[in-house]
DNA sequence: GTCTATATAATGATAGAC
DNA sequence: GTCTATCATTATATAGAC
């Protein structure tokens, strides 16, 4: 039986998409009512805390999703190189190939904006430092050592993001389906 | 004797900081007036056309600017390897070490914008495709089929500016230091 | 839970003095 | 070239009806 996403998770996806889209100054609450079809009081009623709120929620539902996607696959009972080749598959379906654009790294970007809570970035940092740590393990596993596994994991992940950021330059997602090949193909053999 | 910037070069860099720091939306005429010393009006006299003005202004000089620092030893008259090698370095130069982010990838971020113009957009998308030109014949120089010379490129860029993002997902502006190196590395034996 | 209407603050932008 | 003062617009946020 198929998955029937909730109705807040439908309005998460929503907005989802305006502060990806936009980056979190150029999210209007206008913006976000009109893409999710609803007033701007009544996503008050939904997030009560307004735009900081929403990008708290929202921070919390794309890491969640990063790691049931992707990260996840790197704690499986599978030898260490398929784990991280699924992981960058995990990588490549939540980019949705290459045509979505990861909330966070965009929600990251804004250092010093208005609204956008401090915390919210040190939430994302921990969280980058934490699946960083998880991939060197896995790097660790596969023969390498300490350091070597903490670049190595280090450069799989600045591969894939910096991919994803080239295909968007260029505004050719199309891009960024062979880009993770490669990167496949480069980390295939550990 | 050193080089002495203009008054405007002074203006430019000092609206730089702030759109980088900010993003386009982030960037109020506010903060770019107290980041200038000077005031929102005094901002339109150098500025009329306002933020869309500047922005236009600021790619400009950025594009400059990475072309003077990086691009531009790919025509060189050194064999290709070693092009490529002062490419990758003046890259790092440009970063300032990784501890400045590149204008034209913040401001390419923000596709539907209020006053960034779509032209704006097209101007970047237009250049990095020039210079992944430029970068691919030098791979193709250095003996690279056409194609497997536009990937070693694309991989190239990739990779430079996914350090730079993850060393800012981290906040650890060092983490890029490392990454250029093993870039360098990579990139050596082409 | 959703809406209309409204309050308050901030933003982009201009006028005009010096 | 710089400023203060001001305008029109938009933004965030709330009140209160249904």
């Amino acid at each position: 039986m198929g998955y029937s996403p909730t109705t807040k998770e439908i309005l998460i996806d929503q907005l989802r998409a305006v502060f990806v889209a936009r980056g979190y100054d150029g999210a209007t609450l206008s913006n976000l009512a009109r893409a999710a079809n609803l007033s701007k009081a009544s996503l008050y009623h939904h997030f009560p805390g307004g735009k900081p709120e929403m990008a708290a929620a929202l921070v919390r539902h794309a890491i969640a999703d990063l790691q049931r996607k992707a990260f996840q696959h790197l704690s499986g009972s599978q030898p260490p190189q398929q784990r991280v080749i699924a992981f960058i598959d995990g990588f490549f379906a939540y980019t949705d190939a290459g045509q979505s654009d990861c909330l966070l790294a965009v929600l990251n970007h804004h250092n010093t904006a208005t609204g956008n809570t401090a915390s919210q970035q040190q939430t994302i940092t921990a969280q980058f430092d934490d699946w960083h740590a998880t991939l060197a393990s896995v790097f660790e596993e596969a023969g390498a050592k300490q350091k070597k596994a903490a670049r190595q994991a280090h450069d799989l992940l600045a591969a894939l993001y910096g991919a994803l950021l080239m295909a968007k330059m260029h505004h050719q997602p199309q891009l960024f389906v062979g880009a993770v090949k490669r990167i496949r193909k480069r980390f295939k053999t550990l």
